[in-house]
DNA sequence: GTTAGCACTCAACTCTTTCGAGTGCTAATA
DNA sequence: TATTAGCACTCGAAAGAGTTGAGTGCTAAC
């Protein structure tokens, strides 16, 4: 539907106002090398692609920005896939390379290493601690009173919480309790431990414990109670450096969004497999609606356990960006393979 | 030195400046109920006063707005000690009557309490891990080749790092080795433990594993290897509300800054015991001589075991952040005592 | 179909004016 | 002698006018 001319010229102007953030005018246009008509066919087209929606003007004598539209057809159509600069490349290798062997860990580099090659905001989803499953339990006591209680799971999450021992426990009878409770629920999914713990306690409640509504309460509560906050954010302050926020206002709502982690997380946890875009208004947070969200899943076992997301102004290096997160998600996705 | 009036005019200037953010004059003094004098008194004064450098003007003709050396005034001579109000009151009483049993619960919830009643931006620098000692080491094994290395202290703190077990080392030397390290480091600070580690593993040599070099260096590296990360902080977007910070570029310097956690560690962890007051250039951080930093310890056992603090601007409501920090640090320290 | 030419638009910048909240100084007052 | 009224003065902030320049759309010629 677009003629050729149409869809190069709105390349150029996208591919040029992502590098500079600066409507772009027609002769600008016409000086480049590889252009070779004169402003005023240049001027017909971007009047014809803005009258379809593709571009707009910030004024009536402007020259022209691309809208959302624009973005999204450049992102569907016009996207040409680049191989990584050597840098990124290195970079990435570089932290993929140093062996590491704990899930925080992974993700935590990974966060790092996104915002610094983009400076855009870099969020991970670490994995769904209810799609691992129980590896130990440990009760390890500090004193008389307070014991911390340890779960360890498959993938090497490790949740801890201390508490007070309630006089009507026996430690004694805690510690069979937990020699049960291992021998029993190891390998269970964690989202099934609170429903498992409970038919346990249940079963062996004339054995061992006195009141097991009592022991019930305090494992569940040690264990399971705070959902572990698996939100990763690196770069937050590279959002100061888009002319896009210079306003203090914006930033303050963005922020405050970034910082709910519930509200992130749900968003992360609703990206299909594989990479996906959001541009502008199709972000369903209000507050997100000047910026682009680019997303990619990664799996263990086949299974989408998380999600590593970029965040950045609309006009984003969506090619390099993408790259990016391929690869990223499937170094995660290697790494995680072979533990 | 100063007069009784010009110790009055200088404390409802600032006073007032902290509430406004915009210059005092003369007349907006003298107008005030508590005031009898008239505006070109008040200006007689305010001249003395800043002569003296207690006051400055923004430019000529302007109102007088504190200087440094008038804050510093302000808060070694003329604060009053006030009673917190029955809203802080009821939200800090409400935190740490709920009964949290662990460290980073309490400094967590500390955090958000503060920053979310002061509208600054609050940092905790958590319990130095070597002040604390060693409770319990535990290897969980995950897999043939892959173990969680847990530690445990006796503040409840949990450290954990996952590690490959190298073809060199026996699972069954290990556990022997682990076991044996109970025995002996329990009660061990945690800052001797290399050493104590290095010790230990050189007596038992001979016994229990063949190859001390590697065993000692995967312990270590999974045991001590990263220090852990012990600031906390809470409401930086608080910084975004403040007039003084409405530039971007300043924000981004001052968010730069908060984000070093080895800065703000070596800041916190070289405060004085008690309530001490960093007004603007008193601040050694460039990007914080805007600032003030108010930070106050908490101890554990008598021993100085951490610090909290709050950044904001140097126009701070000092007596109430005052108030606020004494009450969060000893509540902090007697929460921590009972255990 | 393309392009040169031209009138037109509008943000950004500069310059000027006006306004008012503030000052310091002097002379009158209690 | 300390206080105050009065007044000339200062300067930032806001509002308005003029200029510039990068852009446009449209028309007519190539």
């Amino acid at each position: 539907m677009l003629s050729t001319r149409q869809l190069f010229i709105l390349q150029v102007i996208i591919d040029e106002f992502i590098q500079t953030a600066q409507p772009i005018g027609s002769r600008a246009i016409s000086k480049k090398d590889e252009v070779s008509f004169s402003p005023a066919t240049i001027r017909n087209e971007m009047a014809d692609l803005e009258s379809l929606g593709f571009l707009e003007k910030t004024h009536s004598s402007s020259g022209r920005v691309p809208s959302e539209k624009g973005y999204r057809y450049y992102v569907d159509h016009l996207l040409m896939p680049i191989d990584l600069s050597p840098r990124d490349e290195q970079t990435i290798s570089g932290v993929f390379n140093q062996g590491m062997v704990e899930f925080e860990q992974v993700i935590q580099n990974s966060v790092n290493v996104l915002s610094d090659l983009t400076n855009y905001t870099s969020i991970i989803l670490g994995p769904e601690v209810y799609a691992t499953t129980l590896k130990q339990i440990q009760i390890i006591h500090l004193s008389k009173t307070t014991a911390v209680a340890i779960l360890v799971t498959n993938t090497g999450h490790v949740e801890h919480r201390s508490f007070t021992i309630p006089k009507e426990i026996n430690p004694l009878d805690l510690e069979k309790l937990v020699n049960i409770l291992n021998e029993r629920l190891i390998g269970v999914p964690i989202i099934q431990l609170p429903n498992r713990l409970q038919m346990e306690l249940t079963s062996i409640i004339d054995h061992y414990v006195k009141d097991v509504a009592t022991a019930f309460k305090y494992l569940k509560g040690a264990l399971l109670d705070q959902q572990p906050n698996n939100i990763y954010v690196g770069g937050i302050t590279n959002m100061l450096l888009q002319p896009e926020f210079s306003d203090v206002a914006k930033i303050h709502s963005l922020y405050s969004v970034i910082e709910q982690e519930e509200t992130m997380a749900s968003i992360l946890r609703s990206q299909d497999q594989g990479i996906h875009i959001s541009i502008g208004q199709e972000n369903k947070v209000t507050e997100m609606q000047d910026c682009s969200l680019i997303t990619a899943t990664y799996t263990l076992k086949g299974q989408q356990i998380g999600t590593i997301a970029l965040l950045g102004p609309k006009r984003m290096e969506y090619s390099r960006v993408i790259s990016l997160l391929e690869r990223l998600s499937n170094d995660m996705t290697k790494t995680f393979k072979n533990w």
